[in-house]
DNA sequence: AACTTTCTTTATTTAGTGAATTAACTTATT
DNA sequence: AATAAGTTAATTCACTAAATAAAGAAAGTT
């Protein structure tokens, strides 16, 4: 009813050309006699699309197959040389950059400290980084299919506008505009969660799902949301699970607002609590999470709050949404069971017998590039995704 | 990556008779030369498929335009009478049936008291029921597109099967298919709550709406989801709003867990709340309405405190999911003011500044008839969705 | 009579398909 | 071991159908 790309003989080829690069990229490596059994195309397409990602260089024939009684199959794979991408993490002070192949491996990393703080010098120093990233792992310039930059804030994707920006104070900036004038190829701008989402769902354990949920617990607490393989966004913004209000009367809060979520499910919302029950300093929530670790029964408690506040608002997500999966990540991994033991008891407690019990919560082990790999898997994002879910035309 | 309805010359005809199809519902009657242009398809194609539609019997030349100063332009449009569904609504213990016209008009009404309970007997009312309709209304019987069912409880719409029904205490039942053998037509079943935003979607205020919410109070308190125009399920039912957790020690509710938002904002929790309150006998939320009508202040803060609750609930909706409208309907409608100026209070109170104000909420005006309405409407949707989001197949 | 706008017809292009063909094996038989 | 028969994989080819551009017909206005 709202859907409008019209069908046209490029749209079949797109389709199809999707649909099989996809399946590659699940069941590969994989005979042409095969991908047209399980995708329905007779082996004359097959043979038709596969030369032709053959020869965009995103797949090859990698090697011979098991014969079952007659000719061996040509089995082919993704090629992870087929392209790269650089990805890269706007956050306070310095940009985090990773250069990853086509099967988002990283293959080079690099970091690069702020100096100026003007939409044009950071788009510039991202320039700068991709650059270097491009020199040292040696990769071919024109094998460079695109970079994506992960940022906190509100961000109109679409459009490549950091609506707002934390950090920077930005309003409205047409980001993704000024990195690709700046690098020359095509850039694409995120949330930061919604990165990391797309690296879970192109990589990790969101991989062939079609509804699931990505909960990240650090700075700030936040949510992103696949909906039929495709990100979730809303009118403005959908996934501010951090601002969701637990106490109308409870702390007050960046957004404007008083007892959202993120003021006691966050670093500085630990931070507080852990001050106002510990008589030690605490300077940071790793000092709090070390008094927990040396048995301090209050700092324990902080924790464990924390983790019942998010079972219960975690539960209401699953009797709302029912995704297949919730996978929480974040640096906040790292406060390990003493918030999360006590979260997945409640929403054990909170779930719906029988319709909540199909949704599984998995806590993802944390690495610190995993922010930028996530922001490289936006343009990689771009070649596997159907061209129904894409923004680019091919007519 | 999801996503693996493989490219076909069948699925580009589809998709564009759909494109045409949904284009002249939604801004019909328009020309050829007119649909070309807003659609992109060449005139050519558009001669054909206008053709097609015009021998399936969906659409008409209505009449002619006005000249722009030359050729006079046939405006094409919906054909009301280019197909007819029936709608029904399954209650305790009678069933509401109503025919529909092509656009969505009521042709017919007729009820019939349930006797026996059993799936069978209970699928072959339905069929007594359509037949009735048709004979009363005259409709020729091969324009019957196909029966809608709405019921209570979790549904399978896929397989058309009943996994629990709260009134008839039937579990797993394959009623859709049961009906069809008995009726001979294709017949849909799903979840009242969806049947009624189905109807909203095609003929009320969902129309072209990518994303928007729908929640139903009555003797429950219900929910439905659209995004990217197409029925959000969740792996097992999505939408139990009614089920999400409020007080974690609060009231028992009929699903086994305990302070379900659907134990205090329902007819049911508010007539519970009502008794706590209320000195005067109270023997269903009507008369608690009464009281409240006549400035009974304990009676007022019943539903004033439901308005409350939910607004906040709804809040936090809109912070997680962002929609572009949420939708109001149910018989609880008729509560009014009393419940929808604290609601629409709390909710403004509770969204985030920037984010928030992006959705609207809306009080649809109830009519009894509007959940027989909405199940017809599942048939009729089948028509006119997009055929990457049907289940029937075209190859 | 000249121009416009709408709609249809015609020839062309192209993507998928079934059937036939070629390629490259394994297995049974002599 | 040599050969034939059978299998599976991949490709080639003729065919079909849907969209399209371009030309043409229809029906107006100026």
């Amino acid at each position: 009813m709202v859907t409008s790309k019209r069908g046209s003989k490029d749209l079949i080829r797109a389709i199809n050309y999707s649909i099989i690069l996809n399946k590659i990229k699940e069941i590969g490596p994989v005979s042409r006699a095969e991908l047209a059994k399980v995708t329905g195309l007779s082996s004359a397409t097959l043979t038709g699309i596969s030369a032709q990602i053959i020869a965009d260089g995103l797949i090859f024939e990698k090697e011979m197959g098991e014969s079952k009684g007659g000719r061996k199959p040509i089995l082919l794979a993704l090629n992870p040389s087929g392209g790269y991408a650089v990805g890269i993490k706007l956050t306070e002070n310095t940009l985090i950059g990773v250069l990853v192949n086509f099967v988002g491996e990283i293959i080079e990393r690099y970091n690069m400290k702020l100096v100026s703080k003007t939409p044009e010098s950071v788009a510039d120093l991202i320039g700068n980084l991709t650059e270097e990233l491009i020199k040292r792992s040696q990769v071919p310039k024109d094998k460079l299919l695109g970079v994506g930059v992960g940022a906190a804030g509100l961000v109109d994707f679409d459009r490549g506008m950091l609506i707002t920006s934390p950090f920077f104070r930005w309003r409205n900036v047409p980001f993704s505009q000024l990195v690709q004038n700046r690098v020359g190829v095509k850039t694409y701008v995120d949330n930061d969660v919604n990165t990391l989402m797309v690296a879970e769902q192109l990589f990790g354990a969101g991989q062939n799902l079609e509804h699931f949920i990505t909960i990240t617990i650090g700075r700030g607490l936040g949510m992103g949301i696949v909906v039929n393989g495709q990100i979730y966004r809303g009118v403005k913004s959908a996934g501010e699970f951090g601002h969701i209000t637990v106490h109308s009367n409870g702390r007050q809060c960046a957004c404007g607002k008083r007892g959202c979520l993120e003021t006691l499910v966050s670093d500085e919302g630990l931070l507080i609590s852990g001050r106002e029950v510990c008589s030690e300093p605490v300077d940071s929530v790793d000092d709090l999470l070390q008094l927990a670790e040396s048995d301090h029964n209050n700092a324990q408690n902080v924790f464990a709050q924390a983790g019942t506040l998010l079972g219960a608002q975690i539960a209401n997500l699953i009797t709302v949404l029912s995704p297949m999966r919730i996978i929480i990540g974040g640096e906040g991994v790292r406060f390990g069971d003493w918030i999360f033991k006590p979260m997945h008891q409640t929403i054990k407690e909170n779930i719906m017998p029988y319709q909540g019990e199909a949704t599984e919560v998995v806590v993802e082990p944390w690495g610190d590039d995993r922010w930028a790999v996530g922001a490289a898997c936006l343009v990689l994002g771009e070649f596997v995704k159907s061209p129904l879910y894409r923004n680019s035309s091919y007519d």
